[in-house]
DNA sequence: ATACTGTTTACTATTATCGTAAAAAAAGAG
DNA sequence: CTCTTTTTTTACGATAATAGTAAACAGTAT
């Protein structure tokens, strides 16, 4: 029987890419028992899994200390999925062509489960460099994850309210699963959603949906973001909302021919 | 006796990376029988490990067809494997930083084995864009290469220049090893190596290695880029060879440190 | 010295994987 | 549309890879 999740598949490879997880812009050092601690497998497993990383370049010991970080063959297989990466491949022009006319920051990202994953940002330089994260839990506290769930469909979007506890990232963060709805009723009709500050205190933002068409499939969502200091939501609004429509419905279409 | 490589070695997990390794910029798409002949390995093997890939989120099949792709987790970890890469971490903010005073476009590779790792790239807008590979393995033919070639202790060159076949990428790649050997010669002493157009028609490039000076051993090389066209290679020289030097020196000492 | 924490090695039982073979499903040809 | 070819998926027994206990080893702190 084992614990085999089903057949057909490498229980070997998942624990693998676990470890390989592990490593990111906060931890990009880690030793034999904590890898094992924190996967809750074997150290002797995880000292073979680890020693077959190295081998392959994927990690790196570090000299003098029984640390490993991450090896240049990480490096490179890191840039390859970049560059690998069909939708990527597919919005980026566009998005650095809307980012040159208008000069704001621009935020892609893609809808994995329940989180979002970051697919492309461009900076402007007037803004402050806020920092998102890789991928983000607390969709409904995020101007793209509200313009997510309104357009989910509403059995997914019962199951998502169901289990999830809506903290609050700031003060301005809905808490209040009522509210919420109505929130998400406002955004899916008018086809943007508005976030004052409710993610990261000074950042305003306004998203809209990347469609899959012939899904009809909400994939992602793309924001423009500000500095609230500068930008007010209702300046945000009058200026922005058609621009950033247009701009996702354009990138939409492109996503749903090059999706087959 | 089978044909594990050594104790304490996963071949699976071997196996799971040298799949995602296929797919690439200039290969975002492929099926079953392609990467099962490719990799040499059974097709049930290959159903087997993609299966986990896909469930896991690194690949995604093409909806109506057979085709399969890379996912969403292959992207996300892909940006965790840039921003968790320590040395690029340490050398960034400093190649950013020559970047805006030089306005030039650098390049900053990294040894694996016998081939360069592209680590960091900054462009000059006025710069074409050359295309360099993310791993290149005609090392003889690009400043970075040469630099690097020539701070390598001596018997590690000779395995090397025994093994490799000189071949011509443009009309004034360095073919002949005696030519190539005093070449390197050269660059040792001065502590610069100057490429013109050796690599790509209309390239010009100088580079310096980058050192762990308490190993004492070479660990890559950062070069700068220009179009033949508006630079020749004496105007590098005389205006650039100082630069880079100061560059990798610092970066060097930088590295050291960061390196443990 | 001694205890403590973490890494590496040795060694078998277990079970995941391999690989043959055959079924099912697509794709292509006529 | 039918037949052929190619590709994917399932089934299953043999085999070899991995898990995991236990113990040795190394390094660090007390």
């Amino acid at each position: 029987m084992g614990h085999r999740k089903k057949d057909y598949f490498s229980v070997t490879i998942e624990k693998g890419l676990s470890i390989l997880n592990l490593f990111n812009e906060h931890n990009t050092r880690r030793n034999l028992t904590e890898i094992s601690r924190i996967l809750g497998i074997n150290t002797t497993s995880i000292y073979r899994y680890v020693n077959t990383l190295v081998d392959l370049g994927y990690l790196q010991r570090v000299s003098h200390s029984k640390a490993i970080k991450l090896g240049p063959k990480a490096l490179s297989l890191g840039y390859q999925f970049l560059l690998g990466f069909e939708l990527l491949k597919t919005i980026k022009p566009y998005i650095d062509k809307t980012y040159k006319e208008h000069g704001i920051t621009i935020d892609t990202v893609l809808k994995e489960g329940d989180s979002l994953i970051a697919l492309y940002r461009r900076e402007s330089k007037a803004t402050i460099n806020f920092k998102h994260p890789l991928r983000s839990e607390t969709i409904y506290a995020r101007a793209t994850g509200k313009v997510v769930l309104a357009n989910i469909p509403s059995h997914q979007y019962a199951d998502y309210i169901l289990k999830t506890r809506l903290v609050a990232k700031t003060a301005n963060t809905i808490t209040n699963k009522d509210e919420l709805d109505s929130e998400l009723n406002i955004i899916k009709k008018r086809g943007y959603a508005l976030a004052n500050e409710e993610y990261i205190p000074g950042l305003n933002a306004i998203a809209a949906p990347l469609i899959n068409f012939r899904k009809n499939k909400v994939i992602g969502a793309v924001s423009f973001d500000f500095p609230s200091l500068d930008f007010s939501i209702d300046f945000i609004e009058t200026h922005f909302a058609d621009v950033i429509k247009k701009t996702c419905m354009d990138l939409s279409e492109m996503i749903t021919v090059a999706d087959d």
